[in-house]
DNA sequence: GCTAGTTTTTGAACGTGTTCAATTACCGCG
DNA sequence: CGCGGTAATTGAACACGTTCAAAAACTAGC
């Protein structure tokens, strides 16, 4: 076997043992140990592989993202429909992993270094999640951004609820995720009016004068 | 002199020394051991007074927003003018201390465990938090506990930007806080029309359903 | 002043994330 | 097939957050 499919297996046999045992233990409690002797490998060469026990968490999370992208490009149906199958969908893909979302979500948020390569992953990754909703959303160019963003956030705002979420199939936060879209893709078209396109406009630059700019 | 005063002074000497340090190097590049070196004392007693590292960081917050409620008590003027005092302010009040802002927000958005004591305490000042705006919101009973819990939002994303503002004087994040209260604050009337009401009622609700009750 | 009880202090030790020099294994080329 | 170069692997060691048993210090009551 060449040396770039066998490293391949290796990383992703370490990645499928981690997963499990993040699944199982949680991931403050699964040590780097752990992991390494349930791939069979040595301390040391799990840190070959992955350069930290957070990067194996967000590997999951790109993986997922990719999924979420794929999911994104299959749905079908009205603009809420397919909102709903990109929402739900995703807390369905996550169910498993619940407990390695507070990690990511604090990922996600974390203000970071600008000029870190850490930071930037995560960057890359947020920006990829905003494209999929900013893909779906079939509104003028010149409100997409804003909106994609602020359908981001309400994403992470349910993940975090969904981490506690002890109700039987979590329909609790299905539940939520419903009525916030019931409420939110109404006020889409809202956007569009001149006195959308203004508030949109307003906050747009308030925020492009704090160098902030929604790609 | 008495015990109860000496160990406050010890423990208030801890807490200095370790400020001093955060904003030197950072909060991840001080050790414990630098701070316990700091306040001349050992390893063990610097655990004996914080029970972690990450409840220094907490304490200086705790204390933070104890100056946040002196300071909104005092302000006056309009509500445009009275939020304009406490947003500054808090940020102002932070500024030697940004390098923290990143773990005290992680912190703050941190799900936890619902029943931990850790997360019991970040509740605890949270909601000492969205009371302080609340206080100042003169609007309808009804209307206050979404409204304050949305510009508390509002705060923690502004010190997210604040942590990485390098213009002179924080002028970006200072701006983007009038630009936002400037919007913000002319939409508080309109929640308590009708159809504001109604808004409001219908997220509130939702969030009731997925056992989430705003205070 | 002595004693018992409590608080404060200490420093060795532990567990965990991470590092890194040395070794082993593998691959391609001549 | 042998060799050189590179990738993969190892395990000891390090730093740091944290713990805890033992010792020291202190206070109040007799």
């Amino acid at each position: 076997m060449p040396r770039v499919k066998k490293s391949e297996a290796t990383r992703k046999r370490l990645l499928a043992r981690a997963l499990v045992l993040f699944q199982k233990k949680g991931v403050e409690q699964t040590t780097m140990r752990d992991i390494a002797k349930a791939a069979g490998l040595s301390l040391g060469a799990a840190y070959y592989y992955f350069p930290s026990k957070d990067a194996l968490v967000f590997s999951f999370y790109e993986d997922n993202q990719r999924d979420m992208e794929e999911l994104a490009a299959s749905a079908t149906g009205t603009l809420r429909e397919r909102l709903g199958v990109l929402f739900h969908g995703k807390l369905e893909s996550i169910r498993p992993h619940r407990k390695m979302l507070a990690a990511i979500v604090q990922r996600l948020v974390d203000p970071g270094d600008p000029l870190s390569a850490f930071s930037q992953q995560s960057r890359q990754v947020r920006e990829r999640a905003i494209a999929v909703i900013a893909a779906t959303l079939d509104i003028a160019d010149d409100l997409r951004p804003l909106a994609a963003h602020a359908l981001w956030l309400l994403m992470l705002a349910l993940m975090l609820v969904y981490i506690n979420d002890d109700s039987p199939g979590e329909k609790r936060t299905h539940g939520l995720v419903d009525d916030a879209l019931d409420m939110a893709v109404p006020m889409l078209p809202l956007l569009a009016t001149p006195m959308g396109h203004a508030l949109v406009e307003r906050v747009t630059s308030a925020l492009a004068r704090a160098d902030i700019t929604l790609t």
